[in-house]
DNA sequence: CTGTTAGCGCCTTCAA
DNA sequence: TTGAAGGCGCTAACAG
């Protein structure tokens, strides 16, 4: 790769000078910087990164580290890489992922701070991980996105108690007089969206307990909860839960005869990239991600500026989406 | 952050030795050892990567270029991830998403090249990123993982062709005799490992044309060719196309009362995160990522040992997961 | 076994 | 508007 100085050669002018023309600060006469833009398209001169950073004592990088392999943060990413690169900063990723010993929190966490990034986001839905994040923003500008507001720390949070009472709502206004819910892993907070619904409402309150993390086991267990609904002397004529619950009982009204949404209504969450492929499409509550991505970016480069002052939650409000099975 | 200086004066030593001492290379003695394991601990001390980067000119680090959000190529991400920490090395994934300004490739490569990686992996199905790793590999040792084996290049390739004709003798054996071929979006190499098995078993050959690219779209033409099926006069007892089409199949037969698998067994391409949850959940052909993002990884850092040599192609083998549909 | 010296490529300060 | 000097944190070569 060439340097600095080799540019510095071939256009006969000094380091300094060269490293003003480009970045284009500082004096320059327009021949000089015309006469560098040429140079370094003839060598396809890059600065180094690795020297601008020990130098400008900033990597320029945020550091992002994501808690599962979720295709569901892809997006955020995306939305985080392109408000950083707006600050002329780079993004890196760093996957959290148990199985792999060098992908571990524990592991992840000292590789971070080696890259001395000017600033971190974290994407997380586990309580460890926000713990650790708490621990992290003493030393770096941090924010985290969670599922509930974290009051100690910048964060972005959907407000999923929000999106199923919404839900809720929508159910009921279209008729829906017996609205079941159905919990699956981490769903505490969206439970407390029905519950406050259907007592607004004045409905029964139908839940149906679980907690399963594997998506193909809650999918099984949606299947028998389905069969089983038809069995009920007084079947639920709506239910919300999981998209990955829905695509279980979305079958397993089939198995029975039971019509979706004619006899039952069903209200799935997250809009999974498969929601729109089941049997009907699934009507489901989506997050908003790249939004999430941009306003977490957002208060990041906010913080950074500012590193004092009271930390800020961010809420973002999901999105009912409407499809077939509603 | 602790620098190498403060540990030097803490514990009395030249920065020299405490940097031997850390690296676990050259002479030290056990004592001089154990005093600076202490003072790292002390000081919460990790070496400054732009700082090695620089001394040593080179980044220890691997770039992975993914041509796309998909979910698919996460699990390969953790594979190459875990193969680089054996060798001391990190990776850092760029995604291509050319609806971001910032994330388009042209955008990417150069900025790519500022961080002078050790190595990079490209992972796509276009044949303009593969164009561009060809250039790419005259500058840094370089594997790709594509669809086609790509002869002028390392890389690593998942043998479609093979995988479908094995799909394809699999239905043969279990009686199927008029098996039917979906095409979808980039599926030409399936559809001759279709076209072979079908004239290798002497069976008609039943294509039923496609190219959308929209999972959506895809999905509900799936839906459309599912009535289809019914409606001929002599249909079809088996198909074999992509997750995506065969979502829509499946509902579509669901809704003529075609009985999958009785009626018409169904073989997908994939195993996308959905497919176990499809109703029946499906059968399909199912890339081995990790084995891939190894594979790639351990070819990747063979030629960085070895820049010259020629080219090498690995085959990996899709694996037939059966599930409800067949 | 340990210390000294000399940069890696770049940017910041200061002087011209 | 330009140039010279110094140093970011680390490591490799060499000298003790």
């Amino acid at each position: 790769m060439a340097t600095l100085k080799e540019l510095a050669e071939l256009t006969g002018l000094s380091m300094n000078t060269v490293s003003r023309a480009i970045r284009g600060r500082g004096y320059v006469s327009e021949k000089t910087a015309k006469l560098v833009r040429d140079a370094v398209r003839k060598l396809d001169y890059h600065p180094n990164k690795a020297a601008q950073a020990l130098r400008r004592c900033s990597s320029r990088e945020i550091a992002v580290i994501v808690d599962s392999y979720d295709a569901l943060h892809l997006e955020k990413l995306a939305a985080i890489k392109e408000y950083a690169a707006g600050f002329s900063h780079t993004m890196r990723v760093y996957f959290i992922n148990e199985e792999y010993p060098n992908s571990s929190l524990k592991v992840l966490i000292p590789e971070v701070m080696e890259n001395s990034p000017a600033g971190l986001i974290l994407i997380t839905s586990s309580d460890e991980v926000v713990r650790c994040g708490l621990e992290l923003r003493k030393k770096l500008p941090c924010v985290i996105i969670a599922f509930d507001p974290v009051k100690e720390a910048d964060c972005v949070y959907i407000d999923r108690y929000q999106g199923v009472y919404d839900a809720i709502t929508y159910l009921y206004k279209r008729g829906r007089r017996r609205i079941a819910f159905c919990e699956t892993y981490h769903s505490e907070n969206r439970k407390r969206g029905y519950q406050q619904a259907v007592k607004d409402f004045g409905l029964p309150e139908i839940i149906i307990p679980g907690n399963l993390k594997n998506p193909v086991l809650i999918r099984n267990t949606g299947y028998l909860n389905g069969k089983l609904f038809a069995a009920m002397p007084n079947p639920p004529d709506a239910v919300q839960t999981s998209d990955y619950m829905a695509s279980g009982l979305l079958a397993g009204f089939a198995a029975v005869g039971l019509k979706t949404p004619q006899d039952i209504a069903v209200i799935g969450f997250d809009n999974r990239d498969f929601a729109a492929l089941l049997n009907p499409p699934l009507s489901t509550l989506a997050q908003p991600n790249s939004e999430v991505g941009k306003n977490a970016a957002a208060l990041l480069f906010k913080r950074m500026e500012h590193p004092t002052g009271e930390p800020e939650s961010i809420r973002i409000q999901m999105a009912l989406l409407l499809r077939q099975s509603t």
